[in-house]
DNA sequence: ATGATAGTTTAGGTAGGACCAAATAGGCGG
DNA sequence: CCGCCTATTTGGTCCTACCTAAACTATCAT
């Protein structure tokens, strides 16, 4: 649609006056600006990592904004998780960069709001961590190595709780995905897990048989990953997902799931 | 740890005193409580979407908060994307649930703020979207393969600026994804394709040798969707986005990336 | 001197009131 | 019945006051 400037019209009043055409406009929320600007400089990188932005009371007097106004922009970008406040002297809001976190609850977020079926968050992790495996063949430090083996000793113990279990077993996964070194398949595993293992907790169909499977292969995949051998790394980590979802899906047999609290 | 009770001890003055042990304790933020309550409650299903929370004086009088805390806590809300604020009469917090906008954002800002590498974007978006692809194969509708189509023309046209071609691009991309029919990987396809595209604008090695494969790849795993031949989905659009990535890696040769706001 | 303790200061957190701006509901006149 | 206008509701902004948390400082007793 375009809007042209129309012919100069005399009013009864003799002035000259040009009929101006006005779209529907938009008056954006003055936190929402100053959210606006503090972020991008942020994220510009004007400000490094920890420092902290002026009081409260001094972005006042320089933005000429009320007090609220400038706390609400803060939160907001707290929320984003792009500064964290902290309160007393020397207080303030001091400046971080997003971790997997903030990815994490959003997607948790998107989870429990759209009600996504079990089904898909398997076929999501399906999707994803075998690629990990592969990167993480590729490019594990000795570090994750270790982390991954430690993760390996804690599921292993035959005696641990259910919720023992169920934990070590996340970590393991998580340890995959960092040892991928992408941050972003990081972040989404580890909001994927977490729902997963939510949701996988109260279903109660992983037995002894089902935890010796799973500490086998995943001692498997931690050996190829060691190995960089990244092929077996994908083949054994797709089989071993792939399995566990048949598995749940098993036991599911097409019910909406109920996602707890974070 | 644990805190267990002290023996009781006399002090100087003989009055009998407990040595109380007390755990640093966090004191929440009435807004964040207030928060949390409403954003259970919306996600426990309590307020079906669409329905209006009661109005901020009124929640006032209910929490017994000032005004200004029940602000905060509704602007919360907002911004996670669980209500929509409409001012004037009859306007209100309006229970929505979060969509794919919101995870998209959120990872926008991750990708931005740890300033991730463009191969990592890449290396995601060749572990998701091959599944995608898997799915869309296999679930597609009509809807869905006319949304395909529809981009492939969009995209085929020759005369097209650089721009047209992107935005064609990507909107097929996210079209595969949305055939997929889960939610969550949309989600994910929408930022990453977002990220990818705005980092890919300024590179400049999109010439018509590029845009006539890249046309021709697309045109090729849709066939395979209507037919619903995963397989072929699947390997095809693994080599698409591989050579993608590949022609991309080349120019770029390691360099950091800027990703322009949202 | 030294170490505990009580102020002092600087920050964010909460409260409540006043007023502005947007948008609709509802009444009034044509 | 329709369109206009006003009244009212509801969010948006500002202001001012006061509380609380935390770090610093001075003081006082040992």
């Amino acid at each position: 649609m375009r809007y042209d400037m129309a012919d100069p019209v005399i009013s009864e009043t003799g002035t000259t006056r040009h009929a101006v055409q006005l779209n529907p406009m938009q008056v954006p929320k003055a936190s929402d600006v100053l959210a606006n600007e503090l972020r991008e400089r942020i994220l510009h990188g004007d400000f490094p990592e920890g420092t902290a932005l002026p009081p409260e009371r001094e972005l006042v007097t320089q933005t000429r904004m009320s007090r609220t106004t400038v706390r609400e922009a803060l939160r907001i970008l707290e929320v984003q998780g792009l500064v964290r406040i902290k309160t007393g002297r020397a207080g303030g809001a001091f400046v971080q960069s997003p971790g997997e976190e903030s990815i994490a609850s959003s997607v948790n977020l998107l989870i429990r709001g759209k009600q996504i079926r079990l089904a898909a968050l398997l076929e999501t992790r399906e999707a994803i961590e075998p690629a990990c495996a592969q990167l993480a063949a590729q490019y594990r430090t000795d570090a994750d190595l270790t982390r991954l083996e430690e993760a390996n000793e804690a599921i292993s113990s035959e005696t641990g709780s259910l919720a023992d279990f169920l934990q070590a077993n996340v970590d393991w996964h998580i340890a995959v995905a960092i040892a991928s070194h992408n941050e972003l398949l990081t972040g989404f595993m580890l909001a994927l897990s977490r729902s997963i293992y939510a949701s996988t907790d109260n279903k109660g169909f992983v037995d002894a048989e089902v935890r010796r499977t799973t500490v086998l292969a995943h001692r498997n995949i931690t050996k190829a990953i060691r190995a960089q051998d990244a092929g077996a790394a994908v083949r054994r980590m797709k089989r071993h997902v792939h399995a566990y979802a048949e598995a749940v899906m098993e036991v599911e047999d097409r019910t909406s799931i109920e996602v707890p609290r974070s």
